[in-house]
DNA sequence: ATCTTATATATGCTTAATCTTATATTATCA
DNA sequence: TGATAATATAAGATTAAGCATATATAAGAT
């Protein structure tokens, strides 16, 4: 239920199509939450069915005619109340733990070569996450507050603030198997 | 499919039944993937549709029958094969960071007590985690290797270390709050 | 005496998410 | 000329997962 106050959350800086969520999505909270187009409009649809926005059509020439979602009392409501909730916390989940898991049956090559590419893959993410705050600071195009763009930036502190943790991790793992540290059978 | 995989990796230690694997995940890899009963068994009848295991049933009187899971041998280079794919990352997903995000509505006491509970949580879990070397150690009754007692480990390493993480951005946040480091409007 | 836990498997129901495809026009790029 | 991208919405199909419930017996706890 958490793609459903995500979308109130943007209603309640702006009134916002599904076109343009998806937009904003892709550039200010796909680190911790990409957003399906599909799944962007079907939300809407819920929201719009709980009260919690109402539509204006806005009819275009040589183009579909814009719906542009509005937040409503209810749905400001709504969102206070999750916000302040508690933090609706998920059992972690990763499924490239379940091979190093079983990684006891590689070769220490081919476990090597493993956490070679987990290194490269989490500094290409590192790397990745150079260009948000720039994605982040346009949006204050549409939210002109430095109090907003402080949260925003938040979260993009503790993406990589996990992802450095699991460099770390990995690189000491790369450490032990060149050492010999790992043992054998 | 990654609880596919990580039944195969345990049917590849010894045969067991869906009641066993139940257990067994429980006390090994529920810090980075808790596994539901009824997916645990439905999962088990899908591996047994692809030929990666195959049933041996064993009758007994005052309980229901087992059906104790054989990895086959086509199961055994599936699970190689899925162990030396790249790692299987999925894009990061954390519902209390679009908390977080859209914190900049609530009053500076507020999120103060949103930090205060996601370090509560956090220290929570840690705490949790200190059960879990005992449990894995257990483990090894089934499976006597150090080499493979290493690499569970390796899996609790990774948790604790990007739990640390997530507590360390928390209580800098929390500092910056105390320190009036927030932007008000 | 009753309740809960352990042993053991399985189905029903629901849902968020993902991927694919449909529709229709305009503008841009090669 | 042809292909792709942008603008805009939406339905179809599939799936992993999660929660509840059914069945049946035995042992242990209150």
């Amino acid at each position: 239920m958490s793609l459903e106050h995500a979308i109130l959350g943007f209603l309640n800086y702006h009134p916002y199509t599904g076109y343009d969520l998806k937009k904003i999505f892709d550039h200010s909270v796909q680190h911790f939450w990409a957003a399906d187009q599909s799944q962007i409009y079907r939300t809407l649809a819920r929201l719009k069915e709980n009260g919690w926005t109402e539509v204006e059509k806005v009819p275009q020439e040589d183009h579909p005619d814009r719906k542009v979602y509005h937040i409503t009392e209810s749905g400001k409501a709504e969102l206070r109340r999750w916000l302040l909730a508690p933090p609706p916390m998920e059992p972690p989940r990763s499924a490239p733990l379940i091979q190093v898991f079983f990684s006891g049956q590689l070769s220490n090559e081919e476990v090597l070569a493993k956490f070679e590419s987990f290194v490269a893959i989490m500094q290409h993410i590192l790397a990745q996450y150079e260009a948000i705050p720039a994605q982040i600071a346009e949006y204050q195009r549409d939210v002109p507050s430095p109090r907003e763009h402080f949260f925003w930036l938040l979260t993009l502190e503790n993406g990589i603030a996990n992802m450095r943790a699991n460099l770390a991790w990995a690189q000491s793992v790369i450490e032990r198997i060149k050492n010999g540290q790992v043992p054998e059978k």
